[in-house]
DNA sequence: TTGACATATGCCTATATAGGTATATATATT
DNA sequence: AATATATATACCTATATAGGCATATGTCAA
């Protein structure tokens, strides 16, 4: 068997490098590919084509304009990766200390109700 | 150009969804390889395999005890996943409100008196 | 010493890249 | 209508997998 998919996961998809730079450098804006070409010094169709591996698995979204495509971060795709790596944070990070629960304590319980409201 | 190594980084090595389970198969604790194997239905050589792309990235650390290799989570090399994604995550966190940025800004204030101490 | 046990490694194959370059497609401009 | 601009796609190549299986290496037990 081969790897898995680029297209098969935001795991897979945001491993390569550039793919990361390219949705760093997005940002909350929403930018057309040449735009984003340039300023990765990168070639216009390697950027279509990686544009297009982060669209298939929903990093990203397009919204066409005229003869230009505008892309957009879309985060929530990255969240499972967030909530799988979030549960190891806890191994740097020595400083798990009292206060700290605390406030996590008083968030979660804020969250809490917040929801059955 | 193929694709980077998986043992290039933390990111490539993890995209791997068979080494996330390993990860999370051993959780805090130490583990045998065959033990892994027989927890997530795998051959050994296969896991022998995945845990040495994760030790290449420093994901895992391994200690020879007799004929076993104890295998355990060095959680730190994901520490790059973790801050790239943390950015990413206001756009699903969409209660970022009042209370929120009040104890973030607590959490903050209190690690700048703990490392000016 | 011989055999059982634990792990790592070598070999094989199908597969999906990432980058380079040319070109197709669609839209704007004159 | 003819041209320029913006983007996507097709084609090519080298490369590194992941899994299956056999086997080498090292360690314990009788």
């Amino acid at each position: 068997m081969a790897r898995a998919a680029t297209t098969a996961d935001p795991f897979n998809a945001v491993a390569e490098p550039r793919r990361r730079q390219l949705l760093d450098a997005l940002g909350g804006r929403e930018r057309p590919v040449n735009d984003l070409a340039r300023s990765l010094g990168l070639a216009q169709p390697q950027v279509s084509k990686h544009l297009r591996v982060l669209r298939e698995v929903g990093v990203v979204t397009v919204r066409e304009e005229g003869r230009r495509r505008l892309y957009r971060v879309n985060g929530r795709a990255l969240k499972p990766i967030h909530d799988w790596v979030k549960s190891y944070e806890r191994t740097w990070a020595d400083r798990f200390d009292e206060l700290d629960v605390v406030l996590q304590e008083l968030k979660r319980k804020e969250e809490e109700d917040a929801s059955d409201a």
